[in-house]
DNA sequence: GCGCTGCTCCGTACGGTGTTCGGTGGCGGG
DNA sequence: CCCGCCACCGAACACCGTACGGAGCAGCGC
């Protein structure tokens, strides 16, 4: 016998819940009903998991027995760890919103879209800040069906904006890139937070007083913490400087393109 | 005795190298010249191992071995390895040249020397593609006294250009962002590359079949990839590509900028 | 009905990992 | 000369990812 004592229902074969004590007259067969595991199910209890504890609880135990599996069953569907993170990744990117091109010829609509696509990507991954601890693992995380079609959704965007296919997609990176390095960092601090178990307002005001001291020899960072940083923790105020940021950026874009039209 | 033979220098005790045959004459004291280990030289160790094999090959076991130290050494000079992590990519940031502002109220001139600050980022990032990964595990990189330094170096080109400190901050979260995450995912390109231990040509030609596959539902990631990733490879078409979008994000900081100051 | 084949599941084992703890011995100060 | 401090380290602990071989069930051809 192992250790998963007799009292619960035998894990390598499920069966519908047995209460009552266990005989060789109620005792569950032992049948296994088709593949138990399937590669769906372990993304999923892995992407609740790393949600649950962060990304230095999952190991593949850990995720097995939350299957009521062994952990070396899970092999049988996933490569490894590496490619389980890929697919958790991807099935991730695989919650945001399509872009709906409609309206897109008006470049008002274009820019609110644009917006709209940016903060819900950043949306998703502040709400899985693990993420960034792993994008740099995964390999090549823009080939994954879900990116793809997020990356496919902007692009058409684009396309009725009236950008042509390369446009697109510089316009497509510039956004993509400031979202996501603006990401990493929130989600940092995220996760340190998270790590700390207090109060956002709390823990910087813990912070404050050393960051007021390091930034002793910075005068510019000084007044910037010691006049700004009270206002910046108001709620929601990442948002609206996250926002600001993509607003230059498209107006970036669409300083260069008519500069090139004129050219 | 340990595994550590007696043909080595023992190495609890560091003395100058001593030929020949070890005996009771010759055999090197066991003085132990001060602190034989420093933070300093730890930090500048585990930079050399992780630039040499990459981030999974750094344990304390194997750096400590590196600096003939035992791996618990380590943590009389660092806490565990998170901050040692966090010690070594500061220490990266510190390899970056601070800007000098001189010129920079010439626009003209302004725009080169960011441009430059970002391109030097992404070069020192991508020189050490391993500081990606870690990104997200070390809370507050920018809390780094050499990150500081680096910031505050571009805020005052922002200063000398005419800017206010929120203005000037916002600008270089734009420009920053934008570096991080482009940098972020050209760099897990770069390890992914080195884990496949190919020529970059040779790998992507690989890739490319899986790859124009796997875009068939998608026209416009289809044609993307099928009439320019050959011209996308070519030396340094990457470096442009980026110089391109913080030309971008520059444009789009001084049309906010002016239409601020016209309103 | 029977046996074969293939597939899913898993116990065990191996070679690592980060870190704690209790020495140990050289060194600086008294 | 001795004592206390402290950098160093060996051993041990709990845990990790994963290779491997075996076990049991499903569906198949006969």
């Amino acid at each position: 016998m192992t250790a998963k004592s007799e009292d619960e229902t035998p894990p390598e074969h499920r069966v519908e819940a047995q209460p009552g004590i266990a005989s060789p007259w109620n005792r569950p067969q032992k049948r296994r009903t088709q593949p138990a595991l399937s590669r769906d199910q372990i993304v999923a209890e892995a992407s609740a998991l790393l949600d649950a504890e962060g990304i230095e609880a999952l190991s593949m135990r850990k995720l097995g027995a939350r299957l009521n599996a062994g952990a070396t069953s899970l092999y049988t569907h996933v490569a490894n760890k590496d490619e389980l993170l890929a697919l958790v990744v991807d099935q991730v990117f695989g919650q945001l919103p399509l872009a709906d091109p409609e309206g897109a010829e008006d470049l008002a609509v274009w820019r609110e879209k644009i917006l709209e696509c940016a903060e819900n990507t950043r949306t998703v991954i502040l709400r899985h800040p693990w993420m960034v601890t792993v994008f740099g693992d995964v390999g090549v995380v823009y080939l994954g069906p879900n990116w793809m079609r997020v990356s496919e959704s902007m692009l058409t965007l684009m396309e009725v904006a009236g950008f042509g296919l390369l446009e697109a997609n510089e316009a497509m990176s510039a956004i993509m890139g400031y979202t996501i390095g603006t990401a990493c960092v929130e989600a940092a601090w995220l996760s340190a937070l998270n790590r700390s178990g207090q109060d956002e307002q709390v823990w910087l005001s813990q912070l404050l007083p050393t960051v007021i001291e390091a930034t002793k020899d910075f005068p510019r960072l000084h007044r910037l913490y010691t006049t700004e940083v009270q206002r910046e923790v108001n709620e929601g105020s990442r948002d609206g400087s996250f926002a600001r940021g993509i607003k230059v950026i498209i107006s970036g874009i669409e300083a260069q393109r008519t500069a090139q039209h004129k050219g």
